[in-house]
DNA sequence: AGGCTGCCTTCCAACGTTGCAAAGTCAGCG
DNA sequence: CGCTGACTTTGCAACGTTGGAAGGCAGCCT
């Protein structure tokens, strides 16, 4: 039989004779073939690869992300290639200028740090989608959060459990990102609605968005001002190493400190206490961006889209002191010593 | 000029004379030209990709495994591709099948559930790693820890600060598998040697090792035998529903309960307490998985590697009490409440 | 000046697949 | 019995690259 006779078989072309197809199966089995991606790609000039380019995978946040990444490409026949650029602007600056070999057909990028103008002027032809705040202007579908209205639904929350020296954890010192800029935008908006004075100092500079550096930061934030009495983290993890600091120095969380978080991942059901946090529903996003990028592999073309993801806050015992079980709080407060 | 010229240009061919050269690159970067991988590959018969297939890349562990496998992977010019098997034997059977479509060099895998059976009677001829306690005698080169030192190392330390009553926390009901056969056995061993009656009750079954599986089964078990006054935990999320649990019924870490885990994430130096955990080392377990498949894909034959990683025990406040920070005792006290 | 040598460039074929078109087969019908 | 038409199979070409071999050219030696 011809080789153009097994590839009818194996595509599921009409006209095939039954006994044909058959014996071809047969054979396929036998022989245990596979027909070869690479000439198939060849030919049709698609590779089923989409590349995911992210800070890091280890981060939750990053981590559940791609993961839902990985399961709704799979959904759609593609296969799911990763990147790490650990948010450094060169790296980011290699992922949007496009691998040196063209292999992927699309690419899913969550820029951190590279200038958005560079952004702009991407050459590569490689269809394309990021997801977050950053990347306003650059001309590419994307699909982000609102973090304005997070910075101000974080803070309205500490305002009315009666805090009132809220400092923000997780300032960028030079190159205010947008994810930054927008939350502490939200941020000061709120205090301002409530009439409580917007203190500079207050927004702490963080160098990474990681465990330790919430740490490092909480510590000295609060060897320089003892007054505070809400931390609100950029994300969960500087929340997790505010909460390790806050312990460290005997503050209360929340009796003395409340603590707000961004990304509700799942640890921060299983913190002590448990932490309030603003969750972003990461299944959706990537629903969202992979159908933007698949539209454009279909061909459709038309001006940058933009789509908003929603958010929601989820207060634990951070913030409201009250535990998420059922068991009386005489226990809780033993439990804690 | 010749299309063979530009090839020859691009892979750095010998004998293309100065002027020529010069006037390729202008060209290509004129053009933006970059080679099409799969032009390539079809004629060099390899992609220069790489499968991983992990239960899932939220878990710390590996998501952590993940990270460095990705960076390991490109320090070698190769690329990584991510498959998520949920620890389900179907969906392993179909990573040990092969991917329908030929398309990746070589495969890292952890498999958890699937019978090593099938596993050794694996037709697809692409190069395969196994990582962890999983598939002795599939004939597959493999890198993995010693579970059974791990299980006894854990326990000991356990005894050693006085703790008789010590549940084994992430048992399986059917189908026990190695990872958890060679944990308890550690754990038997350690107890018979300090003379401590081994009590089959308390290896405690949970259905999968999340944390909420963590929770729940802390919850039943320290219901069911009230007595125990310490949880070895088979990995660190169980060992944070574990906390979480012990928190809620008012039980202190470690005075009454000690708890220990395994794997060592990052989390675990931020809980509260801070978790004793046993520490795999993941970098290494990357570095020597993707040297061995790298040795396969050059050619090398041979009888199938074993190589095991080291493992060494990290001492911290939910068995010590000892806070890690350098800050007095008495404020320590205070911030737990 | 002719031939030779050595370097540079070009040509050809092949990797494995599939779209298209041509060739082949067969049954039914006039 | 041959023709028509529908259905089935086969052949060819092309996707973009690179190894190997052949071709071209210039300079040098005699």
């Amino acid at each position: 039989m011809s080789i153009k006779t097994v590839s009818n078989v194996v595509n599921d072309h009409p006209h095939v004779r039954p006994a044909m197809r058959e014996r071809v199966r047969a054979v396929i089995d036998e022989l245990d073939y596979r027909p070869n991606g690479i000439g198939r790609q060849l030919r049709q000039g698609r590779t089923g690869l989409i590349a995911l380019a992210v800070p890091n995978v280890t981060s939750p946040y990053y981590g559940e992300l791609t993961s839902t990444l990985v399961t709704a490409a799979r959904a759609r026949g593609l296969t799911l290639l990763v990147e790490q650029t650990d948010g450094e602007p060169d790296r980011e600056r290699e992922v949007a200028a496009g691998f040196p070999v063209r292999l992927v057909d699309g690419l899913v990028f969550v820029p951190l740090s590279m200038p958005v103008a560079e952004l702009a002027q991407r050459r590569d032809s490689t269809p394309a989608v990021l997801i977050g705040e950053h990347g306003e202007g650059a001309g590419i579908d994307r699909v982000t959060i609102d973090s304005v209205d997070i910075g101000e639904l974080g803070t309205r929350h500490l305002l009315q459990i009666g805090r009132r020296r809220i400092a923000f954890l997780g300032d960028k010192q030079s190159l205010r990102s947008p994810v930054v800029a927008e939350r502490i935008a939200g941020y000061e908006r709120a205090l301002r609605a409530h009439g409580v004075p917007v203190d500079p100092r207050l927004s702490w500079v963080t160098p990474e968005w990681e465990r330790r550096h919430g740490y490092d930061g909480t510590l000295t934030l609060m060897a320089a001002h003892p007054d505070v009495d809400a931390v609100f983290a950029a994300n969960d993890l500087l929340a997790y190493g505010a909460l390790h600091a806050l312990r460290e120095l005997g503050r209360r969380v929340p009796d003395d400190v409340a603590v707000v978080g961004v990304d509700d991942v799942e640890q921060s059901r299983y913190t002590a206490p448990t932490l309030t946090s603003i969750a972003l529903d990461r299944g959706v996003m990537a629903d969202l961006a992979l159908g933007l990028l698949v539209d454009r592999l279909a061909g459709v073309e038309g001006p940058p889209r933009l789509l908003t993801a929603t958010h929601h806050l989820e207060v634990r015992e951070s913030t409201s002191g009250v535990p998420v079980g059922a068991v009386p709080a005489g226990a809780r407060a033993a439990a804690g010593a």
